[in-house]
RNA sequence: GUCCCCGUAGCUCAACGGAUAGAGCGUAGCCCUGCGAAGGCUGAGAUCGAGGUUCAAUUCCUCGUGGGGACACCA
């Protein structure tokens, strides 16, 4: 990794003049006129020392000089104290058989880059997580566009991750109840022409548990229409959206297993808990929360919030996880500090939860605002959305902003849009880069000849443009991994096409005199060398799809 | 009323406190009898307002303003 290694070199030359270590952050500069890439160590260090900075990058600069020929074209020191790096082709191309020597497996942590922090590390990922009283929405599909991605680049950066979605289908719960109500026909939530279909096919079962004459009536009948909702949820979830969770987790068994009744024993063996108004209460404003929270309402019913805290007794106790990551709607914001005071209570340091909160998007709709409602029966689905534009546009639609962007989405405009979509671009670069091989008259070196082509005709701006490119990948996906940012990788492949399209306009890869015997000794050699650098980008490209979870096709 | 999130080009969105704020779409113009024009090139075009911290603020702090969300013994 490039950046990685002026890292090393700028602290080695920070060392001789800093006793202390300090960190050199390496960035690339959006204008080219400041570098291939860059620092600004010598203004932070400049600032610690009270010092004058452009002293402080010269002297730094003068220590790089003495070991660095081999790496730096240029090394330039402009106001007010950045330090600015120019690459030299040789090392580009390096790189170049770096990527094809490491196929698919370019940019994974390896242990000279610190797979160390990763290896072993067990992540479990909770999103989407839809109740299953209707279809998902389209804030379910964001968050699941996003949760899967970044499943895909933590498990691509060397951790154990498990993706997970959690069913809230408790007999008890009030929605489940509800929705038992409207199957017994006493009630309308939830009711849509899918749920009164789901209704009359059960109404045999529904029947039968009526006349058992159970306490629990709405409990059981919800239940089991939960189920089927969730069937189909699920289905979709792995068929159209093309998300593979490993475990379901339903809340129901948190009650089946007493993990419920085992949470509770540990709230109360600690003292954390005290009885008010008839209700059970946790004493969770000592944990940072606003207020106490019920756990047992007074009518002898737990909340949602009791059987939570034992889903992650369970995800931190029992499976320990170094790590888990739940993404929610921004609907439920008010409930993080409730359950972060829980982890708390529990002993476990509260930075292993991270609760990432995905924004939801505001619909707009014949150019008004379009209010969502599950209860109500007024929502839009991810079904109808995918139907409308297609997954690889709807997945990269989301992937490319951030979860806490409040996205405006217009619907009417969603299918026009889509064929505008950033993804098209993308995929139409790697085509284009599929079909240069497909074309070509002369056979593009495989295997181990792709490293046997002289890698120093890849030497026009154009060509080095792209391998820098090319080589930003680790960057890009490690960092990815670190800030939970997946838009980045999305940019990053727009970035990439875009060099590409450059690259293929302007340098011509098979030329027309291969077609006869006309071409040169040169010629051929210089295509040999463009089309491994082809290939090399749909490594890349290849990787970023994957990742992403969007299809690469060959043709469009 | 209190708390959280957001306000960037005409539109949809980017930008660990860094330099001349980036893309895509739209828009004005140019480029296909040579790897697919779903493309390339050249333009025009933006940080909600007022203070503050900093060598440096879209980013951090305060106040205001506009929008979204949350303030249950619902989930």
């Amino acid at each position: 990794m490039i950046k990685s290694e002026i890292q090393k070199i700028v602290s080695k030359a920070l060392r001789q003049v800093q006793d202390k270590p300090f960190e050199a952050e390496i960035f690339v500069p959006e204008n080219e006129n400041f570098g291939h890439y860059s620092t600004n160590v010598a203004l932070r260090l400049a600032k610690e020392r009270k010092a004058n900075p452009m002293q402080m990058a010269q002297k730094i600069t003068d220590n790089l000089r003495l070991t660095t020929d081999n790496i730096f074209e240029k090394i330039e020191v402009a106001a007010p104290g950045f330090i600015n790096f120019w690459i030299k082709p040789e090392v580009l191309q390096k790189e170049l058989k770096e990527i094809l020597n490491k196929k698919e497996k370019y940019g994974r942590l390896t242990l000279m880059s610190g797979v160390r922090q990763t290896q072993g590390k067990k992540i479990q990922i909770e999103f989407i997580s839809a109740n299953p009283t209707g279809p998902l929405t389209i804030g379910n599909g964001r968050g699941g566009f996003f949760g899967d991605a970044l499943a895909n680049v933590l498990k691509f950066n060397g951790y154990n991750v498990v993706k997970e979605y959690y069913i809230n289908d408790a007999k008890n719960s009030t929605q489940i109840k509800e929705l038992g109500k409207t199957g017994t026909g006493k009630g309308t939530t939830y009711l849509t022409k899918n749920l009164k279909s789901q209704i009359s096919n059960l109404k045999n079962k529904i029947k039968k548990l009526k006349s058992k004459n159970i306490l629990n009536l709405e409990g059981e009948v919800g239940h089991l229409l939960a189920k089927e909702i969730h069937k189909d949820n699920q289905k979709f979830i792995e068929k159209i959206l093309k998300i593979k969770f490993d475990k379901w987790f339903f809340e129901q068994s948190l009650y089946d297993k007493s993990s419920v009744e085992k949470t509770l024993n540990e709230f109360k063996k600690k003292n954390l808990v005290y009885k008010k108004d008839g209700a059970l209460w946790f004493k969770s404003s000592k944990f940072g929360d606003l207020e106490d929270r019920v756990l047992i309402r007074s009518a002898g019913e737990p909340t949602y919030f009791l059987p939570d805290l034992a889903y992650h007794w369970d995800k931190f106790k029992i499976r320990k996880f170094n790590k888990v990551i739940d993404i929610w709607g921004a609907d439920h914001h008010g409930y993080i500090p409730r359950l972060k005071a829980g982890i708390k209570a529990f002993g476990i340091e509260p930075g292993k939860l991270t609760v990432i909160i995905t924004q939801l998007a505001r619909l707009v709709k014949g150019g008004k605002e379009f209010k969502i409602s599950k209860r109500k029966g007024t929502y839009v689905t991810m079904e109808d959305l995918i139907k409308e534009i297609g997954l690889d546009a709807a997945r990269f639609f989301f992937l490319m902003s951030a979860p806490d962007t409040h996205m405006n989405f217009d619907l009417d405009l969603a299918k026009e849009k889509s064929m505008k979509n950033p993804v098209y671009y993308v995929q139409y670069a790697a085509v284009r880069a599929q079909s240069i091989l497909r074309k070509s008259k002369i056979n593009p070196p495989v295997g181990g000849q792709m490293l046997k082509v002289d890698f120093n005709l890849l030497n026009t701006k154009e060509d080095l443009d792209l391998i820098r490119i090319l080589a930003r990948f680790p960057e890009i996906v490690q960092e990815t991994a670190l800030k939970y940012n997946p838009q980045a990788l999305a940019r990053y492949s727009i970035e990439l096409a875009k060099q590409f399209h450059n690259f293929y306009e302007k340098e011509r890869v098979i030329g027309p005199s291969f077609a006869d015997a006309t071409a040169g000794r040169e010629e051929k050699e210089l295509a040999a060398a463009r089309l491994v650098l082809v290939q090399a980008a749909i490594i890349i490209f290849k990787n970023i799809f994957s990742l992403l979870g969007i299809s690469m096709p060959k043709k469009m």
